[in-house]
DNA sequence: TATATTTGTAAGTGATTACTCACTATTTGG
DNA sequence: CCAAATAGTGAGTAATCACTTACAAATATA
């Protein structure tokens, strides 16, 4: 991966998150990055292409974010590090989560099976806890936590520790 | 009112919540309106202004929706209620809903303040249940709602009952 | 009925769009 | 060290964009 195509990936997923696909120019996305509008399509097939490389790396950073708690065996540390997970994106990474959540929209970038093995881990989790309705519980807190990302993506973390304390005193975790 | 006038607002309407307000042309609303594209500009300032008028019918929807919870004394039945609202939305609605959402990560369009005295209204009512922290409970279930409603709008109602039920069990209402 | 206002159309406008092309600079492999 | 491949540029392209203008039809008002 060449310096400018990094450049041009950066500038188009800041301008893709803030302003929309749609709104963002492919002259644009070249005056952000530096470079001249004809390496894009050198580097990508088109624009969707390059919004397609972008998304592309969502596996990747799902199972980052994830791969803490994927190996955690104690229950109750399992909900707790679910609960804690939106306050620990880092802020770098705040672009893409916004863009992945926008996208989810168009059904071409909505793909729920991404996060099944995570839903089940959490379902088994409540299990082992005694709960009775497992899945549901996970989907119960799967939304909330779902809700609470997206406030946090679009306000940011200030003023929301007190309801992550609610959480987790509400699981006892 | 007139009727070319109401045909340019549901084309775009449906257009803006399908496709979004920037791949949304001008061209295409007065076609699917059958109308010339010059009446568009002479029925709105311009193509935002459009969008304006459309999203200018939130509030009266918003009270549609809320008024018969918000006319409801009974806690237990605030609550229900809240949680069956979603299943509520008639059909014909869905758009205006969708492209509500849809709007919320453009700053402009996206005011929490509107939902803050109905969001009150259940905090009451989880007081007057004995709830512990009565806001940060009504917080909690109005993020629950939120995903549901989200969710809803993209895959239908099929398949959400069991989750409605798990809702009015957890809350035994 | 006469006139003024509103509703509507069709054919434009310049600006911007995603993308291509001809070309040069740089890097890589034998 | 040379040739081939790759990286990069800048000036194009046709199509589409939001919007305007000149004019006609319909409607309201007197």
């Amino acid at each position: 991966m060449t310096d400018k195509k990094e450049k041009i990936l950066s500038a188009a997923l800041e301008l893709f998150a803030n302003d929309g696909f749609n709104a963002t120019s492919t002259s644009k996305i070249a005056q952000k990055a530096g470079v001249s509008e004809g390496l894009i399509f050198r580097h990508f097939d088109n624009k969707k292409g390059l919004l397609n490389a972008i998304m592309g790396e969502a596996e990747s950073r799902l199972m980052e974010l994830f791969t803490p708690m994927m190996q955690e065996e104690n229950p109750k540390k399992i909900i707790e590090m679910y609960i804690e997970m939106p306050f620990s994106v880092d802020e770098s990474q705040r672009s893409f989560w916004k863009l992945q959540f926008m996208l989810k929209w168009q059904e071409e970038y909505y793909n729920p099976d991404k996060l099944k093995p995570f839903l089940d881990k959490i379902a088994i989790a409540f299990k082992e806890l005694g709960f009775k309705k497992p899945e549901l519980e996970a989907k119960h807190l799967e939304q909330v936590i779902e809700s609470l990302s997206i406030s946090i993506l679009r306000e940011g973390k200030e003023g929301k520790e007190a309801f992550k304390e609610f959480l987790l005193e509400k699981y006892n975790v």
